[in-house]
DNA sequence: GATTGTTTAAAACAGTCGTTTGAATCTTAA
DNA sequence: TTAAGATTCAAACGACTGTTTTAAACAATC
């Protein structure tokens, strides 16, 4: 029990040792690693098989035991690189506070490329989509880390764009609105496979397309908030 | 009434000596029917398991066997009776076209409604949630007996809104953002409660004011594309 | 070369899964 | 009642799961 319970009881790997110039990415470690990432997203925890995972490795079934304790240090270890490596990748856009229209649209951009990448990449977007659905232990601090910056500068802009007098609650939809459009190109995606023909979407649905489109949508929503006072007690038009 | 389904295998029930008045509801299949619903909705189709689903009907393991076949054949006959039980409940507004506004303002709350509903039938959101991101060989036939219909409205509905030579791709974008907005507010809701204190989600997230302002956003954008009519060619191209 | 500690390998462990079995029970009709 | 079918039941099946065990291979140090 006690001796195998945490992951550090073995003598893990020693970084002062660890700078071999044997290759970083061939040891079994971090093959381990690269294989699960994609399989944790395409099958979900639960879902996903250690012996998979290390038949994608080409890694003996014991090596995930050996250096990550069990399945679920694996996951918290896929979870904390794939933070590291999507800050890097994605970095957020900067604001300027004297044109938030291109700053918004700089948002939507970025927001829609997270959802709508198709590169080798892709697999961290689906795992955290799944996170969304079937939040693990790792949720909470994913959306720290993950959604709270880049919904606060949200938030920030929209406020640029509408009456300064409107209620927090209000720029908080404004911006929700933002994400679920952006968001829905995702969650939906399956279902617009089936209700829009192959090439009407070819021609329509790329990034850019829709970008602009969300983007014309905020924008006017956020002008009719700046305008008309009358939006914060909404009772008819 | 409720039984005669097309199964493959062992004797089922004949239709000829089934005319006996036995009450259906107490009925081992009728149990397991209604307790398959909320266990695949909470734990997906992989995830739940016949043992918990026969457990919480009280019924033996082998019954679901005998009754549809394998997990597949209930998991189907659930989707089917959660196919009529949702047409009744959620009927589709009925659309006036001389007042479009009104009839977004009620497809938006249906929407809304169907997302956020927290009674007992909340597991047939769920599992319809899961049906996109997880789709199993029903889905499509989900798509076009649950979505395309209420697609068809809210485009038909916002054609009225906007410029009628708008081009129909743009139309439906503006579907999908309506569509977005609403489905956020589930997908997202986990997210959310980490994003917004629970005081200010108490105050501000109730079905009817996150309905008024999603309205509000697409009647803004509608009477943007109505006026302009540069956005249909946006930039050069 | 022997010894130590680290890493990998094959096999087995205990448990759960969906499904099947064959006998026991119940229902119905003669 | 009896016979035949419909339905339930406990038990087991084989396949899979995460994890552990035991031994072998490897590297570095003495």
């Amino acid at each position: 029990m006690a001796n195998s319970v945490s992951n550090s009881l073995q003598t893990q790997r020693n970084p002062e040792i660890e700078t071999q110039p044997n290759e970083g990415s061939n040891d079994t470690r971090s093959r381990i690693l690269a294989a699960a990432g994609p399989v944790f997203a395409a099958q979900g925890y639960s879902g996903a098989t250690v012996r998979e995972i290390c038949s994608a490795a080409s890694v003996n079934i014991a090596s995930v035991g050996y250096h990550f304790g069990d399945k679920l240090g694996l996951y918290r270890e896929v979870i904390h690189d794939l933070r590291v490596a999507r800050a890097k990748r994605f970095p957020t856009p900067n604001t300027d506070p004297k044109k938030p229209q291109d700053t918004l649209q700089a948002l939507v951009n970025t927001l829609l490329a997270r959802m709508l990448i198709s590169e080798d990449s892709a697999w961290e977007t689906e795992l955290l989509m799944r996170e969304m659905q079937n939040p693990t232990p790792v949720f909470e601090s994913i959306v720290e880390v993950f959604f709270r910056p880049l919904f606060d500068q949200l938030t920030e802009t929209l406020r640029l764009l509408v009456n300064s007098e409107l209620s927090m609650h209000t720029v908080q939809h404004l911006a929700f609105s933002t994400v679920g459009q952006c968001l829905y190109y995702r969650v939906g995606a399956e279902a617009i496979r089936v209700l829009i023909p192959e090439q009407q979407r070819a021609a329509h649905y790329d990034i850019e397309s829709l970008a602009r489109h969300i983007t014309t949508v905020m924008l006017a929503a956020c002008e009719n908030f700046a305008t008309s006072q009358q939006q914060i007690e909404p009772r008819d038009k």
